[in-house]
DNA sequence: AAAATTAGTTGACATTATCAACCAAAATAA
DNA sequence: TTATTTTGGTTGATAATGTCAACTAATTTT
């Protein structure tokens, strides 16, 4: 078998068990909106331009997304004393929650898809994973 | 650092390379419509339901697409023998000539990615990457 | 200081996606 | 067998998601 269709397979499965997941624990938040704060929470100092180059998507977008969660109150705008133009998204402790429930979501599947296997295999196919990826970004000029 | 983590951040790095193949190649093509074609070529007597199913989409939208598939001749509808409601979903040749360039896409982003690890290491990466799918595929009771 | 770039915002519009209602074929139950 | 239910597909209406182009204001470059 290929890498590229283990990979696929894999992908499409988690896919697959996270949106069960999700659904689930009733997680009442479109697929975007949810990509979106989880985004939020990984990314330091996030702001609307580095939320739109992340997710690979228009700008404009983008800007609605954050406008609705910003009335969900599910992230506020914090203004930005390096950059007066952007500000910075924080989640809120509403948003907050959501994102602990996505990470229960999230720890259901991958103990499904791995505790049978020790955790030495585990480090490793991380640390291997880890390589594959770095392959793949964009290597930065110095 | 989390297996989850690992393996999202692989899947990003992964679907951005794709994407600037993919642009790089000109497959001229709406994203839905490359990825049903895929699907319509990997599944064995494809019918809309099995593409709905496993896209996990709603089967209005998929009947939609394969309408435009067909009208823009990729695929065509073969007579189900064995089911007179349903049509197979068979690539044209104009259709399979895009599979291959796709598969050249990922030919080149695959290749990016694993080229330098050794095929042992790669092939108990793919072993494990199918228990790990398997884990989550949902059991057939026997 | 002038010009170019960048972050964000908005309007118009295209694509993608879902729901509900419907028909006909097929599977199941009576 | 006939009646009922389920399944595969089709359509209309509409919602959610995504893109382009134009614009403003702050920042950076020249």
């Amino acid at each position: 078998m290929e890498l590229s269709e283990a990979i696929f397979g894999l992908v499409h499965a988690v896919r697959n068990n996270m949106k069960q997941e999700i659904k689930l624990l009733s997680i009442d938040l479109a697929p975007m909106h949810l990509k979106s704060l989880k985004v939020i929470s990984i990314i330091d100092n996030c702001t609307g331009q580095k939320l739109a180059d992340f997710m690979g998507r228009d700008k404009a977008q983008i800007n609605r997304l954050i406008k609705e969660l910003v009335s969900q109150e599910l992230i506020t705008k914090i203004d930005n004393e390096n950059d007066k133009r952007s500000h910075l998204l924080k989640l809120s402790i509403k948003g907050d929650k959501i994102i602990e429930l996505f990470k229960i979501a999230e720890k259901r599947v991958f103990n499904k898809m791995a505790n049978d296997i020790s955790p030495e295999k585990i480090d490793d196919f991380i640390q291997l994973t880890q390589i594959l990826q770095s392959n793949l970004n964009p290597k930065s000029i110095e």
